[in-house]
RNA sequence: GCCGAAGUGGUGAAAUUGGUAGACACGCCAGAUUCAGGGUCUGGUGGGAGCAAUCCUGUAGGGGUUCGAGUCCCCUCUUCGGCACCA
């Protein structure tokens, strides 16, 4: 996205000699393959050959009435698109160096004197801008770039062509296609010394005062004698004044802090006045992370052996909203300061994240303006009953009211449930349309894990935790390799891409998998978080006829693995409550102490796979094999299904594709 | 106009390498819980047909590549974000 605004374009400089004289002007085109095709030449209205070239001829006074207009005329206004192109002639010519005609140089409004040279070479019959200006002032045309069919002619042009092609009326360089002619051209230009290959980047103006208080203030000081003065380096920093008067009409509030704007010129010591304007907060945003680095360094901005240290950013996290400015400022910043001798860093950031914004419906009424989602009743404005508009989902700001009041939430849930559902809403990166349905899904999750954790804490109290897989029944392996593969997917969720609902998802097929599972005492609690009443226990489903001995020190291994790697996992997610739970299984500290858990490739491994047998691409049946089954087994297993024979009975078998322990693929 | 992102059930969303579309939730429906309500538990839940087994259909729309496409390619539409005559 900040492609556009750094706007790096490659072309070429091009020299043109003024006819009758021996000045040149110099023009910038990425298109110097249509250079044949240049018929005019535009130029800026500031540009500095404009008065030269007008001088003592007949025209001089008429064109500088016009460029006089033009720069008086508000600048946005007059580079916006859409607005009517102007110009004026100004009585010389400049001369084609490939076909040695004269072309006039035209003042056009809008050429920009800060873009490139001020001057452009204009190919009616290759620039939308040219040509529109062309047709205007009737001004010459040349077709220099055919279209791929041929059909291209003058006459039959309504708009310049833009497209690749192949070049025409270019003398030695006819029938070569403009991406080849860009590079021959400028090779030419380079040989003739006419011209040479040129970059160019627009870079966007940043105006960084400010009409107000909240900002750095601009160390400048202004006095009559002197001019222009920094503040010395001894009076920096200069601090915002206490005794400012917020009227909010006017000019900046600082000037009306006396104090502030009176001082000793430091140059003569006569009466001078303090700039009164601020800084844009983005100067601020632009380098915090280099004082962050730093930030009890009270003699300069930052250290240079710790920013060495921490520099730069392993991962930055922003609002999908700074993706252009507040970055692109950002990088600028670290470059000038790098530049400057002071840092070694080149860029500041190593990876982005830029994350969705969280929206909601804005709500209107006619007479009272914005409202809050508790000021309606009955879908009406609470005050004065009227119908409420409700406006476009929007990003949420507390002007347009808009909000979550995410106390109430944590009052109600508790923050953990808040935290948790937030991030099960949506990926970071997307936008979010904020809805309070799905708060108690989270709710209720961790009020399971609550309560299976009271349920089994005791039970597995005194496990060693010794487990061999060997020994396992297939349930306990099942769980066994369910707590590994939610290990797995846990934290690679996280560590690749920070999509913590895919994580929590995979939590919560876990705490599915446990409670099928579940063997523990059975328990009444009483669970009442504020409105939302008790929870009844029901008896568990199994257990009761499971053995003695092993079998059940087994149980209460894979039980205690799967309790503590869930706690541990979901502790970044739900801290208190897994806090708590942390020490009602029995252990000592703070699970936040605890080192991630790993998986176990050995637990994860299956030794049977379901393979899904399609017939023409389409799901026909399922088998189960045990896993690295040789195709050949596989593919005589798939044909002696029951269903799949009857569904292939009588048809020709033209191929099988067998992926290994995933499908078989039957053509007929 | 240019650049970028996206479009999947009633809703938020999964599908990470081209291989069972809809994981996990919300909502809804049914049942259980010795009153109701709430809560909790169990089961069901893309659409259509069928008593059923099952079949057809389905990832914005249209084409294509492939044994196989939400995923790759081409075209179109819609939404959102950014930019604004940059030669």
């Amino acid at each position: 996205m900040q492609r556009n605004w750094i706007g790096r374009s490659a072309g070429a400089e091009i020299d043109f000699k003024i006819a009758g004289t021996n000045e040149k002007i110099t023009v910038f085109t990425t298109r110097q393959d249509t250079l044949f095709g240049a018929t005019f030449m535009s130029i800026s209205p500031e540009h500095p050959l404009v008065k030269k070239l007008i001088k003592g001829k007949k025209t001089e006074k008429e064109v500088m009435a016009f460029v006089e207009r033009i720069m008086h005329e508000d600048k946005i206004m007059r580079t916006a698109e859409g607005m009517e192109k102007e110009g004026i002639f100004t009585g010389a010519y400049a001369i084609n160096p490939m076909t040695k005609k004269e072309m006039p140089i035209w003042v056009a409004n809008f050429v920009l004197m800060e873009y490139g040279t001020g001057a452009v070479m204009a190919v009616p019959c290759h620039d939308t801008r040219d040509f529109a200006f062309a047709k205007k002032y009737n001004l010459p045309m040349q077709l220099v770039i055919q279209n791929p069919e041929g059909t291209l002619t003058l006459d039959n042009m309504k708009d310049a062509y833009v497209d690749e092609g192949y070049l025409i009326n270019s003398g030695e360089f006819n029938n070569i296609p403009t991406s080849d002619a860009k590079e021959r051209i400028a090779d030419y230009l380079e040989k003739e010394g006419i011209g040479k290959r040129s970059i160019n980047y627009r870079l966007r103006d940043w105006g960084i005062s400010r009409q107000r208080y909240w900002g750095t203030p601009i160390p400048i000081i202004y006095c009559d004698k002197c001019c222009t003065i920094p503040v010395p380096e001894k009076d920096l920093p200069v601090k915002l004044p206490k005794d400012v008067a917020f009227t909010g009409k006017g000019a900046s509030p600082l000037l009306s802090a006396k104090g502030f704007v009176d001082v000793k010129c430091p140059k003569c010591n006569g009466s001078a006045k303090r700039e009164t304007d601020t800084m844009d907060t983005f100067v601020d945003s632009s380098w915090y992370f280099l004082r962050y680095t730093s930030a009890k360094d009270d003699t300069r901005p930052f250290d240079p052996e710790k920013v060495k240290y921490w520099m730069p950013v392993d991962q930055y996290i922003g609002g999908i909203e700074h993706a252009v400015m507040h970055l692109l400022y950002s990088r600028f910043f670290t470059k000038v300061i790098r530049d400057i001798g002071l840092i070694k860093v080149d860029e500041p950031f190593t990876n982005l994240l830029t994350q969705g914004m969280v929206c909601k419906e804005t709500l209107r009424c006619p007479e009272h303006g914005w409202l809050f989602p508790e000021d309606l009743k009955d879908n009406r404005c609470a005050i004065c009953g009227k119908e409420v508009e409700r406006g476009r989902v929007e990003k949420m700001s507390k002007s347009k009211k808009n909000v979550v009041d995410p106390d109430k939430l944590i009052d109600n849930y508790g923050a953990d449930t808040v935290r948790l559902f937030s991030l099960f809403a949506a990926p970071p990166e997307k936008y979010l349309e904020w809805s309070d349905q799905g708060v108690d899904g989270a709710w209720r999750f961790l009020s399971r894990v609550w309560v299976l954790i009271q349920r089994n804490s005791e039970a597995i109290r005194d496990t060693k935790g010794k487990i061999e897989i060997s020994e396992l029944d297939s349930a306990e392996r099942g769980l066994y390799r369910k707590t590994h593969l939610t290990i797995k997917k846990v934290t690679e969720d996280i560590e690749r891409d920070f999509h913590f609902n895919t994580a929590i998802a995979a939590m919560m097929e876990l705490v599915n998998a446990i409670s099928q599972f579940d063997f523990g005492t059975p328990l009444t609690l009483i669970l009442s978080p504020e409105g939302r009443g008790d929870i009844k226990i029901p008896s568990p489903h199994g257990g009761e006829g499971k053995g003695e001995g092993e079998k059940k020190a087994n149980q209460a291994s894979v039980m205690k693995a799967a309790l503590e790697a869930l706690i541990t996992l979901l502790s970044p997610f739900a801290p208190h409550i897994c806090d708590e739970l942390w020490s009602v299984l029995g252990n000592k500290g703070s699970v936040m102490d605890i080192p991630w858990p790993k998986y176990n490739e050995g637990a994860i491994k299956t030794e049977d796979v379901l393979i899904v047998i399609q017939i023409n691409g389409k799901l026909r049946g399922k088998i189960t094999l045990s896993a690295g089954t040789a195709e050949e087994e596989v593919k005589k297993g798939a044909l002696e299904d029951e269903r799949i024979k009857e569904l292939i009975a009588g048809k020709a078998i033209r191929k099988v594709i067998v992926v290994k322990d995933k499908l078989v693929n039957i053509v007929v």
